[in-house]
DNA sequence: CGACAACAAGAACAGTTGTTCATGTCGGCG
DNA sequence: CGCCGACATGAACAACTGTTCTTGTTGTCG
């Protein structure tokens, strides 16, 4: 288990072809984005007809969220998993749930680009239910922070908007990351670690 | 001079409506995206007709990339002249960059959103040219960076990707900072400056 | 069996898209 | 004056858009 192979995002729902037309929508998005992808497009991807897409998702708006949704409720999970594993200092658990959330981004490319990239074409309700559970993530780090600021463990005098920083740099690996690159995820999620640990003024290994 | 209007990223070229158009092509593609905004949009923003457009530029595609050059001229302008007038160490250096590049994004907002969003719809030939001017610029950083790693002042261990990560987090700023917020355009500069330096575990003020 | 919900496909519609064309006005230069 | 290039416009086109409608095939539960 060392090279992770680009797993789908949705593995599997209670409908026959959902899992297949939502990966095919994310990918349809994702390289020609929400407005220049067609719902034809998503239809090919996926081998099947335009009209059956109807079937499962009431419009391409909607679609789009559901590919957000699942998106947000991976990362969410990797990352409070993430934390629980870690030990009790401010330190240990920040920089976990940094490595977790590059490991996110690196496995999941596109459904990080087309996060941050298409939201903003969502419906206003859907897209500030998906803001606030966008939210609730980013406050896991910024609870995580306020502790590290509040015992010492964190100097810096900024530690309020420290985790936008953060979460902006690692969300950015996406725009920029390949697989046959340079870095392997493991190396990106130790600097990116340490990126974060650094900007907070905090203790650094070594 | 303590509050700056947002003036329009272009002011004036040769041709007697160029900038107009220009403008409101950047306001156009900003709000609903390349893709989501159409020539029509970009034609009554600018109060002119639709064939027009095409009088000054010859397609969609070549008004994108007209527009991210300008924007990226002015980019490039601001963050050299900075290092110019800055000191002759690394760490001012990189304070003055960073600060001027916080300065460029807030002041022009939907262009660093443009800049960062629509650039892959740019046909191949104009994006090629555009990212490697944009590179230029990051160069700017990671010479200064590589400076301050060679004396000393900056003891990363990962001093040749860390321009990225900064970077990344200052075009970042441009999706969330709102002008009637908690932060000053002067806070926000500094914020981002000392989170800079912290991350390249370089030296700070007090 | 019969009924019903889930799933599937093709044809069609009304609106929008980027782009082109024909035509016209205007101001300056020879 | 006459010419020409820059600037401007409305109409038109062919292609594509999201969505709906109609029809048909399943498989499962009573």
């Amino acid at each position: 288990m060392n090279a992770r192979s680009p797993e789908a995002l949705v593995r599997d729902t209670g409908r026959r072809n959902e899992a297949v037309i939502l990966n095919a929508a994310l990918e349809a998005f994702g390289t020609r984005g929400f407005n220049g992808a067609s719902m034809r497009d998503v239809a090919k991807g996926a081998g099947t007809s335009l009209s059956n897409l109807y079937n499962y998702f009431p419009s391409k708006s909607k679609l789009l969220a559901a590919v957000l949704r699942h998106a947000n409720d991976e990362l969410q999970h990797r990352v409070l998993r993430a934390v629980e594993e870690a030990g009790d200092d401010a330190p240990s658990q920040l920089r976990e749930a940094v490595r977790a959330h590059v490991g996110f981004v690196v496995d999941h490319q596109v459904a990080t680009l087309v996060a941050t990239n298409e939201v903003r074409y969502l419906e206003p309700d859907d897209r500030t239910a998906l803001v606030s559970h966008r939210d609730a993530t980013q406050a896991t780090f910024e609870r995580i922070i306020d502790q590290g600021a509040a015992d010492g463990a964190f100097r810096t005098p900024y530690a309020r908007d420290a985790a936008r920083a953060i979460l902006s740099a690692v969300a950015a690996i996406a725009s920029w990351y390949r697989r046959d690159g340079a870095l392997s995820r493991g190396q990106l999620a130790e600097q990116y670690a340490r990126y974060a640990l650094a900007l907070l003024e905090g203790p650094l290994p070594r």
